[in-house]
RNA sequence: GGAGGCGUGGUGCAGCGGCCUAGCAUACCUCCCUGUCAAGGAGGAGAUCGCGGGUUCGAAUCCCGUCGCUUCCGCCA
């Protein structure tokens, strides 16, 4: 080694012994005849001082040492003069008094700074993002991933789970997110999809016998990116064996409970986990993934609304629609650029209007004031529970669409009304999801899950006469806001499997072609099973604090799917393409790069 | 596919029709300096204002297009 100790580990009863040193320059403080200068290394940093008394050689390299420069020190560690410690180092008492100093490689200037935290663009981050790396705020999210995973291995591997890796080329199917492919050489023509997620592979292993499974999985999906999803993501997937739901949640609840003080400071909000059904997530927070941290909850008006003399309200709820409401505490101020603001956001999330009702002190003010009379709005305020500065806001449509759009503006709002805590996890259940959604572009059911989610025993004799009323045995844990996870008991048998891919309108010639290795293994004495695939990058995520994933990744993409440090992806020779037998037809106004 | 934001010395920002011969901070280079820890002092160098086109007597500034980064909608079994 190059080194006897860590920087950041020397304390003050290492002082009087002789250690060697490794690490990068952080800061030179060049006095002249005195030079002191900070030394970093994963561990942290110590300050080396060189003074007169050290060798001439030694003095010289000292003065010539810049940011970043990789040096190896040889000194003697001393505890600082009285008065001189530095509080703010966890090695403030101590500093290295360099004896012999090595220049192992000089660095260029850094692009941006290493030695503090400041905001650079996001484009020259990544594209040296060995730099970016560098950063405390990098290197604390890396190690904080590990030590997650670590926990998580620990955890299951103690609970009798066997860690299993599956294959990366595997076979596209359709259903689901676009696939990454690549193309064969040896049979020409045809090609492997990248891993959306394990999930067929993860089933047959509990037909295999295994009992419990999971696997740090890498999935990808070509799809557009958010600040929460890159093209490639981790899961932690698994799955067991003669479980019910239960025990799935039993089992994701007491991990988390468990990981989370073991590996940060955050606190979750509640224990056991609160569960809802997808419909009162609907209904009462307007997302399937409600941010708990805060109230805002919302109101059914439809009641009140079904006798109203405000046609809008009348009409929406004759239609078969509701009339649902939202009480933001202390808004009636409001002005009217801001509830503009508001409206056009319900307008985007596909409101056809947003109806606002504001008390101060003294006075309603609404536009509602001229349609309605006085008893019908006090029953209005009432029912929004509005006190005095309180704005109440309304919206009619269908019913599941006034309640995603006031979800939309609970979701802006939420965090803008209420001082939120990022050290609180607002873990929930989200239970009973549909199992199937109409898709109306395509003309035809599509799995709100996937196509292996059993339906509720209760439900299944609907699957084919009315797909749109069966509920799923499907779970969803979520957090701030988040979807962190998501999981289902299994479908196991063959003839149910047969039916589900027929509902979501599959030949059965196609079903064979595209999933018999499945159906055929459920012949073979497949065991009821269900799993769950928490995303490792958001949990990391919501651990660390960070507003995107990126911060948790060591090497992630842009939002165009691009890796700017390697400059990927890439044109490939014509030899290669040769010996895939393709031909590449770029379109116009598309962008090699 | 669509909507918004950003793009100005290495980095982070200001400037948003003429006062810009582009300003500030920091980094960088040279010199001085023995107790600093964001060291200090003196001096210096460094920018086709993302790119292309247009409007104008005049464009960093206005318009159109384009590229990059980003946030959101669509999409994400």
């Amino acid at each position: 080694m190059l080194k006897t100790h860590n920087c950041g580990e020397l304390r003050a009863c290492d002082a009087g012994s002789t250690v060697t040193l490794a690490g990068w320059v952080h800061r030179r403080r060049d006095h002249g005849g005195l030079i002191f200068f900070d030394l970093r290394d994963r561990s942290g940093i110590v300050q080396v001082v060189c003074d007169r008394s050290a060798p001439p050689q030694t003095q010289e390299t000292a003065s010539t040492l810049r940011p970043e420069y990789v040096v190896q020190v040889r000194g003697r560690v001393l505890r600082r003069p009285q008065g001189l410690e530095n509080p703010d180092l966890p090695t403030g008492e101590i500093e290295v008094a360099a004896s012999e100093l090595t220049v192992l490689n000089p660095s260029r200037t850094p692009v941006f700074y290493i030695n503090e935290e400041s905001e650079v663009d996001e484009a020259l981050r990544l594209r040296y993002r060995y730099l970016d790396l560098r950063r405390p705020r990098l290197q604390r999210n890396l190690i904080l991933r590990h030590r997650t995973v670590k926990f998580i291995r620990d955890f299951l591997s103690e609970r009798g789970f066997i860690e299993i890796e599956t294959p990366m080329l595997i076979r596209s199917t359709p259903e689901g997110a676009r696939d990454y492919v690549v193309p064969s050489r040896l049979h020409p023509g045809c090609f492997y999809a990248l891993p959306q997620s394990p999930q067929q592979l993860k089933q047959l292993l509990m037909v295999a016998g295994f009992e419990r499974y999971f696997q740090i999985a890498r999935c990808m999906r070509d799809e557009d990116q958010r600040a929460d999803r890159q093209p490639e993501f981790t899961q932690l997937d698994l799955e067991m064996s003669f479980v019910d739901r239960e025990d799935v949640l039993e089992l994701v609840e007491s991990l988390f409970t468990a990981l989370v003080p073991a590996v940060s400071d955050r606190r979750i909000l509640q224990v056991p986990f609160p569960r809802l059904s997808y419909q009162e997530a609907i209904a009462r927070y307007g997302s399937d993934k409600p941010d708990l941290r805060f109230g805002l909850e919302l109101v059914d008006l439809t009641p009140l609304a079904a006798e109203s003399s405000f046609q809008i309200f009348r009409q929406a709820v004759a239609a078969g629609g509701a009339v649902k409401g939202m009480r933001l505490p202390g808004c009636a101020g409001y002005s009217r650029k801001q509830i503009q603001e508001l409206t056009d956001l319900a307008v985007k999330n596909g409101a056809k209007g947003l109806v606002w009702i504001a008390r101060s002190t003294d006075e309603i003010r609404s536009p509602l004031s001229r349609a309605v009379g006085e008893g019908e709005m006090q029953a209005l305020v009432h029912a929004l529970a509005l006190e005095p500065g309180d704005l109440g806001l309304t919206v009619a449509d269908d019913a599941r669409v006034a309640s995603l759009v006031l979800g939309a503006l609970r979701s802006e709002l939420g965090p803008r009304l209420t001082a939120l805590d990022d050290r609180v996890l607002a873990f929930a259940w989200v239970l009973d999801f549909p199992l199937l959604e109409w898709n109306a572009e395509e003309g035809r059911w599509q799995a709100v899950h996937h196509p292996f989610t059993a339906p509720l025993d209760e439900d299944l004799p609907y699957l084919e006469a009315d797909p749109g009323r069966v509920r799923a045995k499907a779970y969803d844990i979520v957090a701030n806001g988040y979807e962190v996870g998501g999981g289902s008991i299994r479908i196991h048998r063959r003839e149910v499997q047969e039916r589900m891919f027929r509902v979501l309108g599959l030949r059965d010639d196609e079903a064979r072609t595209q999933f018999g290795h499945l159906l055929e293994a459920f012949e073979f004495g497949a065991p009821p099973h269900g799993g769950i695939a928490p995303g490792i990058d958001r949990l990391v995520m919501l651990l660390a604090g960070e507003p995107n994933i990126r911060e948790v990744i060591a090497f992630p993409k842009t939002q165009r799917a691009a890796d700017l440090m390697l400059g990927a992806p890439a044109p490939i020779s014509e030899r290669q393409l040769e010996e895939l037998g393709l031909l590449v037809r770029v379109e116009k106004g598309a962008n090699p790069a």
